[in-house]
RNA sequence: GUACCUAUAGUGUAGUGGCUUAACACUCUCGACUUUCUAUCGAGCGACCCGGGUUCGAAUCCCGGUAGGUAUGCCA
């Protein structure tokens, strides 16, 4: 019987949540979930000078955002508190000791250095296999510092004493901390305790190959709400980067990715960020929810546009879901709306004017709209008056939706109608007629 | 410089020595849905970094290049 899975997501607050940090999150989550163990967060602040609190700040929303629960943390407490490394300075001292009076340590200007047992580390990595790096040269690999001039202990040495005293069993983070990673061994053996099982995780990279860095477009998290993701969608599709269910299936919602996730999916190569395939997953989960979901997880983008929100106005929000690739997307679709002198698209009335017969459908179909005792019978109606008029449904279909609306797109030309009204409908049939002689 | 990691269409992945005429998805183009815009479906374009070797047979194993990445801090 093994132990009880416990994996932690370990950011320094020095900028915003970004995400390829999220994506490590989410790795450790993943595992964490389906193996029914703990996720952890610890807060590596021990450089103050970099250290903000919105940073912070960032991290906490960003994972709620993201729907990554924490199940001990600086904000939920836990048995191995405290979380912040900024409050922990006793407990590095303690084991400092211990390295002391093993004679691991030695001083040097002022500072401590760790000094390294010469000769090859060998690790066993869930992802990256079996790597050795050789320590033999102490010219290579200096010893290393593990506390400061001014009291304060390094990255490598917190690191490794949280690990131990929050009984991390696996460590899950970027490839960038592969060369990390037989110096954390070396302090874990001198310090007589079991290291976790480690996994390096491929970095996410840029369109052009280079680390992306947290300056970089599309590298913040925060930044995804904003533009119109779903934040199903975002863990969706940076599940996907540098993990594959070896399978067809790519959409998954995120109880699914707790269920098939396994490090054994994860492949060593960095992986290039791409919006279009992240709007693309989106869409797909945007399609997927319920008509009401939609609506609701529309209308703020809406209100955020400036519009109040009535009954009619969620109605219209809804009949886009299948229009959109992002939330950010449905005020522009729908704003024609309540906007009586909405402006014509000058690409669509182009299209509109190559049609020679365009302006005396649209004359006809008025007609047949202000005649029309049952509005429920014009959408239909537009075929028929093309009919009538000896040209196809589809001629009218298009001149129609521009001329309610300016735009080539949008929502269902039906529901346009039913919303707008009779009277409404045949008054902008005409602003249009008027705007196209 | 040195070490390590990586290398399949523009992008993300599958493929772990023969079942491969290298598969799936995004993007793009074109069709279908005898109604627009979407959605959906269908089709098309498009790749095994290069060179050796092992083998009857290599995208797959080995070696060497090349390219990219990461690391080489009293940053994390």
């Amino acid at each position: 019987m093994s132990k009880p899975v416990r994996t932690r997501f370990a950011p320094s607050p020095t900028g915003y949540l970004h995400i390829g940090g999220a994506r490590t999150a989410l790795f450790n989550w993943l595992y964490a979930k389906k193996h029914g163990g703990d996720f952890i967060l610890r807060v590596e602040d021990t450089d103050e000078s970099r250290n903000t609190d919105e940073a912070r700040a960032a991290i906490f929303e960003g994972l709620a955002w993201l729907g990554i629960s924490v199940d001990e943390g600086p904000n939920e407490g836990g048995g191995c508190g405290p979380y912040n490394q900024s409050e922990r300075q006793d407990i590095y001292e303690k084991w400092f000791q211990k390295l002391v009076v093993a004679g691991r340590v030695y001083e040097d200007a002022g500072a401590w250095r760790f000094r390294f047992e010469r000769k090859p580390i060998t690790m066993h990595d869930m992802v990256c296999g079996e790597v050795t790096i050789d320590y033999t040269d102490e010219s290579i690999n200096p010893d290393m510092t593990v506390k400061r001039s001014n009291g304060a202990f390094v990255f490598h040495f917190v690191n490794v004493v949280d690990d131990i005293e929050m009984g991390m069993t696996h460590v899950i983070r970027g490839e960038d901390h592969l060369m990390n990673t037989p110096k954390h061994l070396q302090l874990f053996e001198a310090l007589g305790e079991e290291p976790p099982e480690y996994a390096h995780i491929p970095l996410i990279l840029n369109q052009d190959g280079s680390k992306m860095s947290k300056r970089d477009e599309g590298a913040a998290v925060a930044g995804y709400s904003e533009m119109g993701f779903v934040s199903d969608a975002v863990v969706n599709y940076i599940a996907m980067l540098g993990w594959s269910s070896k399978g067809d299936q790519e959409v998954f919602s995120v109880d699914e990715l707790v269920r098939y996730f396994d490090l054994e999916g994860v492949n060593r190569s960095g992986a290039k960020f791409d919006v279009e395939k992240c709007a693309w997953f989106n869409q797909q989960h945007l399609l997927a929810m319920g008509g009401d979901e939609f609506a609701a997880l529309a209308v703020p983008y809406v209100e955020g546009a400036g519009v109040a929100v009535d009954g009619d106005y969620v109605r219209m929000a809804g009949s886009v879901q299948e229009k959109v690739k992002l939330l950010a997307e449905v005020p522009g679709m729908i704003s024609f709306f309540r906007d009586g002198d909405y402006p014509f698209d000058d690409a669509a009335m182009e299209k509109v004017r190559g049609n020679e017969q365009a302006v005396v459908l649209l004359e006809k179909l008025a007609e047949s709209f202000s005649g029309l005792s049952d509005w429920g019978e014009a959408k239909g109606s537009i075929g028929e008056t093309a009919k009538a008029n000896g040209a196809k449904p589809g001629q009218l279909m298009f001149p129609t939706r521009v001329a309610l609306s300016g735009m080539m797109g949008g929502p269902d030309l039906g529901e346009i109608l039913s919303i707008l009204g009779q009277e409404e409908s045949v008054r902008r049939l005409r602003r249009a007629i008027g705007e196209l002689s």
